[in-house]
DNA sequence: CATTATTTGGAATAATCGTTCCGAAGTTAC
DNA sequence: GTAACTTCGGAACGATTATTCCAAATAATG
């Protein structure tokens, strides 16, 4: 009965990522996500509800296009030092790549909003636990098989990682230099050998 | 002849961060501002020219008084490595004892204007930059005296310090867990040392 | 004490904000 | 082909935005 939708939702999401990115949550009017979108505000607020739900609705979408792209890497190998390397492989691929420097939709959401807005705030915990839960996985069994050095705890080592891939989407922002970033990466990784 | 100030201006600025901070540019009004502050808007235009002059000089201001409150922390001692280590403790301090977790000011505000302001962009660049140079030269001088390993150079360690600082100020916003900083400065740390 | 210079509070402004609404267009089921 | 229902474009809405302006208050100088 219905007349179907014409747009595919998850190119609008894709777009609407953009604009949310490069000018922040609150720097973004609904005029730009019109024309972002390419659709009328009827159909945003048809489809996503409001401002905030469509805000939502694209950082779980980009939170779950980056978890799949990032699986995608870490696969290609066994070796649990070789999935670590992947991710931050992974991440300074996608910093270097972006051109308009607008970094991680999930990091900048967070530093935006932690203080105001509960939902994005527990979105990015959740996202921060997981991605430490997987380094500690692969250390402690990289850790079992003498692949990865026991001289740190691995969930301590876990929680280090992921502060420096933090670090990189801070510094990254700041300075999206290829080579800076992997000197920064192998001294890092290089806890894992010692 | 005039009627002095009624307000201390480095007072004003000190609210204007808390609001700053807690909403983030974009998100905090004039109306936010007048109520934070107690000044009248005439009282605020007539001062800082407009909302975004009051928030690079509030972020100036920040920036200034952070170095600050940082020098006086390692000029404590003359060991490069507890030079550093006063750093790390400062921010990990400054992190676990902001009640709002509104975290860094220049963090924050780069990653929300990055892309949109370059007064914004060039001052979280400059103070990236010289940190860093600090950090290098901390290196450097440890490492001829003995103090700091050799194993990796100064610059490139530098850089990765500075990341694991920018880490901090973010998985510290989303758990400002003292323990759980110092572990993975801990091990950070230890990077100077083997 | 009067004058001059400045601050200050609050009203006013124009623009923009997020959101709602309605009629026209379109699609499927009977 | 008609009925039922949805999408969609764009106008319209009230609220909020940053900013301006002016009269009243204030303080230092002569």
């Amino acid at each position: 009965m219905p007349k179907a939708k014409q747009f595919d939702e998850l190119e609008v999401l894709k777009k609407a990522e953009k604009v949310f990115n490069e000018k922040g949550y609150n720097g973004t009017s609904m005029d730009d996500l019109v024309q972002a979108t390419g659709l009328s505000r009827s159909s945003i607020y048809d489809t996503f509800g409001d401002k905030h739900g469509l805000f939502l609705k694209t950082l779980e979408n980009y939170q779950a296009s980056q978890d799949k792209a990032m699986q995608q890497q870490f696969t290609k190998t066994d070796s649990y030092k070789k999935k670590i390397r992947a991710v931050f492989d992974y991440m300074i691929n996608d910093i270097v790549t972006d051109k308009t420097r607008k970094g991680c939709m999930m990091v900048n959401a967070n530093m935006e909003l932690n203080c105001v807005d509960k939902e994005v705030a527990e979105m990015a915990l959740t996202t921060m636990e997981e991605m430490e839960q997987q380094f500690a996985m692969w250390i402690k069994e990289g850790q079992s098989t003498g692949e990865i050095s026991k001289k740190f705890p691995a969930k301590a080592l876990a929680k280090n990682l992921y502060n420096n891939i933090m670090g990189l989407r801070v510094t990254g922002r700041n300075r999206p230099d290829y080579d800076t970033l992997r000197e920064i990466t192998k001294i890092t990784l290089s806890l894992l050998d010692q």
